[in-house]
DNA sequence: TATTTAACTTTGAAAAACAAAGCACTTTTA
DNA sequence: TAAAAGTGCTTTGTTTTTCAAAGTTAAATA
């Protein structure tokens, strides 16, 4: 037997995380507001989980502008879509014993 | 639609208690030291998340001995049982959009 | 002009994770 | 028989992570 644990990705540790890769998967744009509303979260709390996964290239930002007001979006990266497909795996494999 | 990661139980955030309870529930009982071994810890981190999961009530631990020489380990509850479905559960809906 | 909204950054506090050491006890080994 | 090693912790202290709150810049709205 190996380590089950050894395979999940740690960034992913994270509830909010999770949710917010969870979400791009499925949407290939979300605006900062959506996910902000949507998880719950105050502003800091939300930009520094961001800023984590933006670090880790698995997603990207978009600056745009809704007239002339900012407008921020993210959207998920092919490295971004791999590893958190890697970790679900890997998730699904320590459970599937079940 | 409603926040994704509102189902999930923080105790399971955790990846090293994600892994004994997968452990458990596949194992109905299992000793601290191959807990140790197979999730490559130290001692004394086991031994907090052992307490977590125990104050929990999702394990139970078990004192005895192997002829004379101590011998602890873990099985899980009804109710640690319960909530890890519960979780897998939410994870899945969480992500089934996919 | 004053307030509000957007999307942060910074600051600081609280919580969690973790390694290392200590401990009480027993068994094994030299 | 003395020393070493294993079991299963607890304690201590450091590092890491998480978060909320406040500050910020620029634009929009009342």
């Amino acid at each position: 037997m190996k380590n089950p644990i050894a395979d999940l990705n740690k960034i992913f540790d994270s509830r909010i995380r999770l949710g917010v890769m969870s979400m791009l998967v499925v949407n290939n744009e979300i605006g900062f507001n959506d996910l902000k509303k949507m998880l719950e979260l105050t502003d800091g709390n939300l930009a520094s989980h961001l800023n984590t996964l933006e670090q880790a290239e698995f997603i990207k930002v978009h600056k745009g502008f809704i007239g002339r007001k900012t407008n921020t979006t993210y959207s998920i990266t092919p490295l971004g879509k791999q590893a958190f497909k890697a970790h679900l795996d890997a998730l699904e494999k320590m459970i599937k014993k079940l």
